[in-house]
This record gives structure tokens, C-alpha cells and sequence, in this order.
DNA sequence: CGGTTTTGACCCGCGC
DNA sequence: GCGCGGGTCAAAACCG
């Protein structure tokens, strides 16, 4: 995984964001050496600058299109952005042309000279390729600012249209509830003191948390046909936590401060930070003990809850690669598996709030079900933007509260007709756990057909009429999510399986070869976030959040969508 | 030596 | 109140 995200970056790896992830994503010096190698300095002809890649292990590949790739990839990103960056090639070029110039010029002068002359170009090149470095660098920098500016707009944004869809949905929610009743008279509380999230993390909102809960008659709710063995699995991973506090949101710290604050926990003192102990992964202990202790901030609670989103895929690995650095912090027996399941934290950046467990399923051990809670405070390399963005598409679903509505409840079926046809089983709302949870299954395999219908479909329409956006997004958003998973996935090395005829409820069982697989299995999480989000035509919050993040994710242009897609057949 | 993993202990909620 | 199970902590071991 990490061998191959190396060999195949060639093309993409100047323009990645400074990411830690040394696993995924190659060191920002390996970015300027890429720059470096690009220009041949001591070419048979002394003056004259080669921009070729020479580098022994690539003469494999096409020299050319190695250089094509990489201008391209700075043209896109310098068009993107607006950033008109000199890449140095450019100066290289011009120094050069410089350089020919005074040889024609000095004919004459002696081969010392000339050597004299080429010591001096090639320290003017190199204090040049500094300042390209550093101008590469304080370009990473500025692209990780806005990508961290737009994450945060996004939130913001999301959290009002939340706001608007509660205020005008408030009688009909109020009817919901009374219909199905619920058990915490606190909790009921909370549905109807829905306050604007300034910050929209992995978490439930508290009406979503009281809706979920409330649905003991029917303990899971399938979005599709999710076989039984997918639901149990669902259920027995998650039936042991409740809502917790979460509040730790992608840009907000100051809002992470004010969170624990309002969380004097009495485990503070084994809590190795504040980010800690709003970020903890416990029960619910943490969040009652806030309501209990201070009636205040309601809101607060209400954000502080966390859904969480379960992953399941086909992997030999003890852990998928989703392109962050984890640290294991745990690992237990978990009644009813007898595989133990393993807690780990985000390591990417101190406070991190995201954690996941992992652990195999208990009927079919090949199966890695990875489940995520939180969102992370700090910025993502590519390789983790894909899994972040569904993940945060899925949860945003359950933030929304959208299923608390009438027909969220009484109709889950409702998330079944409004998946792809291809995605037979995707995407499974826990219900039985004391928080949400979205279980999106990547060991499916849908319609080939499908797929190859969406890849047409590639060019994102946003439509500005909510109730179009189920039969829109059906096909096309699951093409952006594939998009941007697909792209993650050769990065991680996401490793899936090929059992397509695992599932019963697949619509074909037609092998396809391993380039085409992963995508299409990817396309699964995109079908599940993508039904999680059509489910209900009035959710345009987490609609809007889901093709924010992946229009984000394909627009990024660190993306590199086209050199992934190219580097996939190397 | 710093970061990570391991692992037993602890805390907490929940059900009986 | 007690036991069970999930989640977390933190010291020790491990590793590069």
C-alpha cells in the first residue's frame, strides 16, 4: 500500500498537502525532489537544461508524460486556486535561456570560463530551487488554510440550514414523537431545544439520538435490503455506547475550549487533557453527567453526542489504511466475537478527537469492520480526505435529524427506495445502540452497470430544488463519493474484497477484474452515504454537506483525480 | 530516546 | 447492590 501510493506518485506528490501521513503520503521533501530531478543540471550539453525525468527507478515509465502529468497537475492547481506560482521550472527554463545566450555570446572564452560560468548558473539554480521550495511550501500551507476555511464555511453552513429545517419542521417533529414515544423524558427535552450547531462533527444531533433510540420495535432500520448477518453484525458492534459528548468540530477550538469547560467530568482526573475528556469515547456517562450537572447548553449536549460510522470491508490487514495516523490506546474482547477489538485515536494532530475501533466480524473473518466517531480538528491529507468525507456525509445524516421526521420514522423503507438500484445492501442506521450509527458495507459488490452508467455521469449538477434531489443524486453523487474513495483507496490501499458473490441480494455476480473492483466496491460507501442522504427529500443539510465535501474532494487539487485514475493500471 | 503497543486495572452505565 | 460489559487509562514493554 504504502510502496504503491510511492511508486505511483510521481505525477501527484508535489502537490499534496503537508500531510504527516508518512505511510500514504510522501514527505514534503520528496515533493521538492521530484522538482529537482525534473531538471538535468549536468546533461551532456552543460548549458542547456533538460526537463526530463531522469531518476533511475522511473526510465521505466515514460519520461514525457511523467513531465506532461506533473505541468498539468500544476496548471490545474494553479487555475483552481487563483495562485499564479512560479513552479521554478519556468525559472529554471529562463536562467537557461540566459545561460545559452552568453554562451553564444562568449565564443570565444576559454572551457575555464565556461566552467566558472556553469558553477555560477548552477548556484543561481539552486538557491532558486530553494525558493521554490519554500514557495512550494507556503503553497501547501495556503492550500491547507483554505481547505481548512472552506471545511469551516461548510460547517457553518450546514449548521443554519439545520437550523432552518428544524424551526420549519418543529410541528410535524413534535408529531413524530408523539407517536413514538419516547422513554427519556430528557431526551424529549432536548428534540424540542434543537439549537443551531456551530459546528457540525460525527455527531447525532439529540432529536436524531431520540428518534434512534426510540425505534426498539424495529431495532435496526435497513436503509436497503441489508442482509441479516450485515444488521446483526451492525448491532452486536454497537450496542454498548451511549451518546457521548462530543463537540471537537473541524475548525472550531474555541468551541472545543467552551466544550470542556462545560465538562468537568468526574474521570478529569485520568483524563490526560480537556480535548480528552470531551473527546472520550466512553458511554453516556459523560454526556448525562453534563446535562445533570448543568442544565445549561443544551445545545451543547445536543452537539456533543456523536454518531458514529461503521465501515465494512473485505481486508487481510489488521486495519485499513484510510490515510490517517492512528495510536492504539486499547483493545478488548468483545462479548459475542472472538476477535478482540482494538480502540485507536487520531495521532495527526494533538487533541485530535477522532477514534475507531476495529475489530473483524465474528461470522465472516475476513471482514474488517472499522467504525468511526468524531471529526478531526486538523487538516487531512488526501489519502484520509475520501474516508473523512463519507464518513462525515453518512454521520451528517444522522446529524441532521432527518430521519426523526414522520417519515423517517415510519417509513424506513423510505432510505431503501431512494438507494441505487445497484447498491442492493449498503448502508444500515443501528437503531439498538444508544447512539447512531451508519453501517456502510464495502463488501458488496453493485451492478456493473450501474457503475458504468455513473461514470458517464461524472460532472456534478447541484440542483437547487430539494425535492429533485433523490432521483438526482442517485446517480450521480454516488459517482463523486466512488470518485473520491476510489482515489483515496489507491492511496490507503483500502483493501476490498472481490467476493462478490458473498451477498446474496447482489444483483449480479459478474467478476470483474481487480482495476474495475475497487472502485465499484467503493462505490458501495458512496451508495450507502448516497442513500443515507436521499432518504429524505427534505435533507438538504446533509446533502449539502456530502456533495460540499466530495465536490470539495474532487475539486481539490490534491486530489488528482486523473493521476490516480491513470496511475491505477501501473 | 521518543513514540507506539500491550495489557491489566479502573470507571461507568445498565440490567437483574 | 452486584455482576457484566464497554471504554479508557497508564505503566511497562517494545521498537526504530
Amino acid at each position: 500500500m504504502a510502496a504503491s501510493g510511492a511508486a505511483d506518485s510521481a505525477s501527484v506528490r508535489m502537490f499534496q498537502l503537508p500531510a504527516s501521513d508518512n505511510s500514504n503520503a510522501p514527505s514534503s521533501s520528496d515533493d521538492n525532489r521530484v522538482a529537482v530531478d525534473e531538471v538535468d543540471f549536468f546533461s551532456d550539453d552543460k548549458n542547456r537544461v533538460s526537463i526530463s525525468d531522469h531518476r533511475e527507478d522511473d526510465r521505466n515509465k515514460t519520461t514525457n508524460s511523467v513531465h506532461i502529468k506533473k505541468e498539468n497537475s500544476h496548471d490545474q492547481l494553479r487555475h483552481r486556486t487563483g495562485l499564479d506560482v512560479n513552479t521554478g521550472l519556468h525559472l529554471l527554463t529562463a536562467a537557461n535561456t540566459g545561460s545559452d545566450q552568453s554562451t553564444v555570446d562568449d565564443g570565444v572564452s576559454s572551457d575555464h570560463a565556461d566552467e566558472k560560468r556553469t558553477k555560477i548558473e548552477l548556484t543561481q539554480l539552486q538557491v532558486e530551487l530553494q525558493q521554490m521550495n519554500t514557495e512550494n511550501q507556503r503553497l501547501r500551507d495556503m492550500l491547507s488554510q483554505v481547505t481548512n476555511n472552506y471545511n469551516a464555511l461548510q460547517m457553518h453552513i450546514i449548521a443554519l440550514m439545520q437550523q432552518q429545517q428544524e424551526n420549519r419542521r418543529a410541528p410535524e417533529s413534535n408529531q413524530a414523537h408523539e407517536v413514538v414515544e419516547g422513554k427519556d423524558e430528557g431526551k424529549k427535552h432536548d428534540d424540542q431545544v434543537m439549537v443551531p450547531r456551530q459546528f457540525i462533527g460525527l455527531g447525532p444531533s439529540a432529536e436524531t439520538d431520540h428518534e434512534v433510540s426510540n425505534c426498539s420495535s424495529d431495532e435496526e432500520r435497513t436503509l436497503s435490503g441489508t442482509p441479516p448477518n450485515i444488521v446483526e453484525a451492525a448491532s452486536k458492534e454497537h450496542v454498548n455506547s451511549n451518546g457521548k459528548n462530543e463537540i471537537v468540530s473541524f475548525d472550531d477550538q474555541a468551541a472545543a475550549a467552551a466544550a470542556a469547560e462545560n465538562s468537568n467530568g468526574k474521570r478529569i482526573g485520568r483524563e490526560e487533557s480537556p480535548e480528552s475528556e470531551t473527546q472520550g469515547w466512553g458511554p453516556n456517562n459523560k454526556v448525562q453527567k453534563l446535562s445533570s450537572a448543568k442544565g445549561i447548553d443544551q445545545s451543547n449536549e445536543a452537539t456533543m453526542r456523536k454518531a458514529r460510522v461503521s465501515v465494512r470491508a473485505r481486508s487481510e490487514a489488521p486495519m485499513i489504511t484510510d490515510g490517517c495516523q492512528w495510536r492504539k490506546y486499547g483493545q478488548k474482547m468483545a462479548k459475542g466475537n472472538p476477535c478482540p477489538r482494538a480502540y485507536y485515536r487520531c495521532t495527526m494532530a494533538v487533541g485530535c478527537p477522532v477514534r475507531k475501533q476495529v475489530q473483524r466480524c465474528a461470522e465472516d473473518r475476513t471482514i474488517l469492520i472499522t467504525t468511526y466517531e468524531g471529526n478531526h480538528n486538523h487538516p487531512l491529507p488526501p489519502a484520509a480526505m475520501a474516508m473523512a468525507s463519507t464518513t462525515t456525509a453518512a454521520a451528517s445524516m444522522l446529524l441532521s435529524g432527518s430521519m426523526s421526521s414522520a417519515d423517517g420514522i415510519m417509513n424506513p423503507n423510505l432510505l431503501a427506495r431512494a438507494i441505487l438500484p445497484c447498491s442492493s445492501s449498503m448502508a444500515t442506521i443501528s437503531a439498538s445502540a444508544p447512539f447512531p450509527t451508519v453501517t456502510l458495507d464495502l463488501t458488496h459488490s453493485p451492478n456493473p452497470l450501474q457503475l458504468q452508467r455513473q461514470a458517464a455521469q461524472f460532472q456534478v449538477q447541484f440542483p437547487g430544488q430539494p425535492q429533485n434531489l433523490a432521483s438526482v443524486t442517485n446517480t450521480q453523487l454516488p459517482q463523486v463519493f466512488g470518485q473520491a474513495l476510489y482515489n483515496q483507496s489507491k492511496f490507503s490501499g483500502l483493501q476490498l474484497s472481490q467476493n462478490i458473490g458473498s451477498n446474496s441480494q447482489s444483483g449480479s455476480h459478474q467478476t470483474l477484474p481487480p482495476p474495475l473492483q475497487q472502485p465499484q466496491q467503493l462505490a458501495d460507501t458512496v451508495s450507502a452515504a448516497t442513500a443515507a442522504i436521499t432518504a429524505d427529500p427534505n435533507f438538504t443539510a446533509a446533502l449539502a454537506a456530502a456533495i460540499t465535501s466530495i465536490i470539495g474532494g474532487a475539486q481539490n487539487p490534491f486530489s488528482n483525480n486523473s493521476n490516480n485514475n491513470n496511475r491505477q493500471h501501473q
